[in-house]
DNA sequence: GACAGCATGTAATGAGTTACATGATTAA
DNA sequence: TTAATCATGTAACTCATTACATGCTGTC
């Protein structure tokens, strides 16, 4: 274990796995970044730029600067060295998701300003949601017709693609049942338990219960499992 | 429009939607917020202790020190300015959801690693969203039985949890099916297209066509809607 | 009377975003 | 030739995290 206690921001192994593919420029970074990147990892577009700088001060990249036309461009790959702390990082587990969902927080605080402003963000979020369906429709008969950019990897990218696809759907899904249910209110504040509220919690609470308890067989040790 | 332009960072209006509900020390915030504002704006400690001051240098809250047993604390407190503002912010367009997630990052760039690796991330994130359950089922049913700390608000917090639970179940989902394809590989790297891949992208085709459908009816005017 | 952990903060560091800057290429 | 937009970067600033610090409170 020469490599010093790596520790990168997960950023720099986001990046770092990018280069593990093929050479990029930061340029054709940011345009790859819209197909995968940057359903599990947002970031800036200046990142791009920045980071991989950073991998190569650490003997983790290389950069290669290219005429492209008259001007020249800086190409990055990664090194020997670069692949080994990658797959150390691979090997480590990974920190919990974290969902930054603006829309919810107006939810949550929807009693505080009007119904309408609810219902816009409700629909907004659903609207982003349905956005990206065209380009991840292309992006799939890509895939069904020539393969993409990395057929060898295309039983990985399949299933991230499918965790894409069911989260899109859950978010159409739930904006459609909010709308419904925000639209029978007469205000935002102070309704409380209403009889339709007492059945989403009650649908909840059953299931909650198989999750709970699938919970705590895989906590306890079990007594199955010969 | 008195109020200055306003642009706080969506962590300034998350505080205050919290001391609109009532008053709060900061501690009492670190405990509030892992029932509701940690799923929707993950935070750290220090920012629940750092951002009512903030506030407090903006005029939108007013801390006022206790004592409580022999030490002092301080308890925050929204103001009518502070009121406005949020207010204004909920008319506002919500920015769209970005999702942090490691375990997605590790499976685009799993052919870099081994099997187990990938294995060990997917069992992990399934094992973190059963483990939201236990607590999620206990709050659900606080408010079946004693409406919770806020019974006013049930019908926010229903719709709020109702978001939580379905994106945990599709998590647990996910995970399942993840694993299941993945037990079946033989290695990580370069298995590209096959059988059950081809299968998987063309599910994926036939759910996408409804969402891009939608999406493009919504976008034109349309011509239906007297 | 000491140890664990609850309650309350602060400071330093480091990361990431917004905004700016500018050369090249293409279309009108 | 101008305007637009592609391609490439940089710098300043702000935010947020990690790590530390410390008084208080109950319990053994």
């Amino acid at each position: 274990m020469t490599t010093p206690p790596p520790s990168l921001p997960t950023t720099s192994y986001a990046i770092l796995g990018m280069l593990a593919l093929r050479p990029w420029s930061a340029y054709e970074l940011t345009q790859q970044t819209r197909r995968s990147l940057g359903y599990c990892w947002p970031t800036a577009e200046s990142v791009l730029y920045h980071e991989p700088k950073r991998l190569v001060g650490l003997g983790l990249a290389t950069a290669k600067r290219q005429a492209a036309g008259r001007r020249t461009r800086t190409v990055y790959a990664i090194t020997e060295q670069g692949r080994r702390v990658l797959a150390d990082w691979l090997a480590t587990p990974p920190s919990p998701p974290g969902l930054e969902a603006e829309a919810m927080l107006r939810l949550l605080y929807a009693d505080q300003g009007s119904r309408q402003d609810l219902l816009d963000s409700v629909r907004a979020t659903r609207a982003w949601a349905l956005a990206r369906a065209p380009e991840g429709l292309a992006q799939v008969r890509g895939y069904l017709t020539d393969g993409g950019p990395f057929p060898e990897r295309l039983h990985l990218i399949t299933l991230f693609g499918r965790f894409y696809l069911d989260l899109f759907e859950l978010l159409v899904r739930w904006a459609d049942l909010a709308e419904a249910e925000i639209t029978a209110w007469p205000r935002t504040a102070d309704l409380g338990m209403t009889d339709r509220t007492r059945a989403l919690l009650e649908e909840m609470f059953t299931r909650l219960q198989p999750l709970a308890d699938r919970a705590t067989e895989q906590s306890t040790p079990g007594s199955g499992e010969a």
